[in-house]
DNA sequence: CTCAAAAATGAACAAACGTTCATTTAATAT
DNA sequence: ATATTAAATGAACGTTTGTTCATTTTTGAG
């Protein structure tokens, strides 16, 4: 009924990790108790308050770890240092949809949870994600450059393109029908055709007999 | 101090669900309380309960109405009753943009929320948005049999798309940049593009350069 | 071997939670 | 005019909340 033996500290504070992951994933950060983490976790509620200060600071240790990860993850892969923005825009995808499909309690956490960080902390994580938004950005930025892509708007086509790539973990589950390979394939088609450069003479312009006519922007954008 | 003059119940109701709209989109169900909810209505605790019978009552006709009112919107629009494919997606792309930024509050609590009710009502709320997700995938289904789409599969398409016009009530700022009728028509180059068919000849098949072949389905679908 | 630090317990705290209810006042029907 | 119903109050109920703390046991360094 007091410290157990052969106990760690770390130990105990990746398992309130996992634990409060796994919680707060399913039912939202305001509706699970430090009672049920401490539950779940094996250990009495006053146990947690060795590892964490608050429940906020949990909340925050996972969404910083988790955004920290997916950006070095970015980076030490061999996406950067492709010279073709097409390349780099296909190695984006993959990446992404990969990433999010193999951690999608994180990723889901981390983008359901912002409102519920406080002030200081949700400038940090909003930060860390405007990061990652910038490398999709500057990928767009370069395609269009090198005339490999067309966008009427580099920053919603970004917004856009991620919101798409992001979605998939709402609905993917590992046991589906489509294999992780497939559905990569998939989104990396729709992505590419969504930024491709219309062809001369192509049927594209059956978009515009609605009302308004759309204007696609050639070289360098209107505003960043 | 008690009942106040010139009051009939049907305006309180709809002000607790304003109210309540407002605070839950901001703050999330679970952190958002029934005296909150009253102090922004103007009224005590005790008084919601003349309206609604739980707290989960006042989320559910929230979220039904919204949903009700989305799918009667689009099928009140002249857009259900286009013959082509490719004006339906326009307009439905059209359609979709310019009523989730009109009610981005209804949106944003309608997709956020989902886990906060209850089985049965839960049940109810996933098949009203499987009815309007099936709008799109209908629509789909229709350009690819007309040879004017090109889908590698019908389902994740249409979750992608979804995603991706929905993703805009993230960011969309009334006061913004860009108007909704420029946003709208980037949305629709970018939607119109990621379906359409690829052209002989086109460069589109740099998409390939990495490791994977994408095959394109002509005609029929594998699975829906 | 000793003793401070680490790790856990579980009781306790005040505050806040969703909800109920007796009561009061206004509107409405008879 | 009277009775009934509708709409609100605000106190109260029993839980649950995040957090603290005195206490106990284990670990590890001197």
């Amino acid at each position: 009924m007091a410290r157990p033996a052969g106990i760690k500290g770390e130990q105990t504070r990746q398992r309130i990790l996992a634990s409060s992951l796994a919680l707060f994933a399913r039912s939202g950060y305001a509706a699970v108790s430090m009672r049920e983490i401490a539950l779940d976790v094996g250990v009495g509620a006053g146990a947690l308050y060795n590892h964490f200060t608050t429940k906020q600071h949990i909340l925050m240790a996972i969404m910083e770890d988790h955004m920290r990860a997916l950006l070095s993850a970015y980076h030490a892969s061999a996406n950067a240092r492709q010279r073709d923005a097409q390349t780099q825009l296909e190695a984006f995808v993959r990446f992404h949809i990969s990433y999010h499909t193999a951690l999608p309690n994180e990723v889901f956490l981390s983008y359901m949870e912002l409102r519920a960080l406080e002030p200081e902390n949700f400038k940090i994580i909003e930060a860390l994600r405007r990061n990652y938004e910038t490398i999709l950005k500057d990928i767009l930025t370069l395609g269009v450059q090198q005339r490999q892509m067309a966008c009427d708007d580099i920053h919603v086509s970004a917004m856009a393109i991620l919101a798409m790539l992001t979605g998939v973990t709402s609905w993917f589950r590992q046991q589906g029908r489509l294999t992780r390979h497939q559905i990569e394939n998939i989104y990396v088609s729709l992505v590419m055709r969504s930024v491709a450069v219309p062809m001369a003479g192509q049927n594209q312009d059956q978009n515009n007999n609605q009302s308004r006519k759309i204007m696609p922007i050639k070289g360098k954008q209107a505003h960043v």
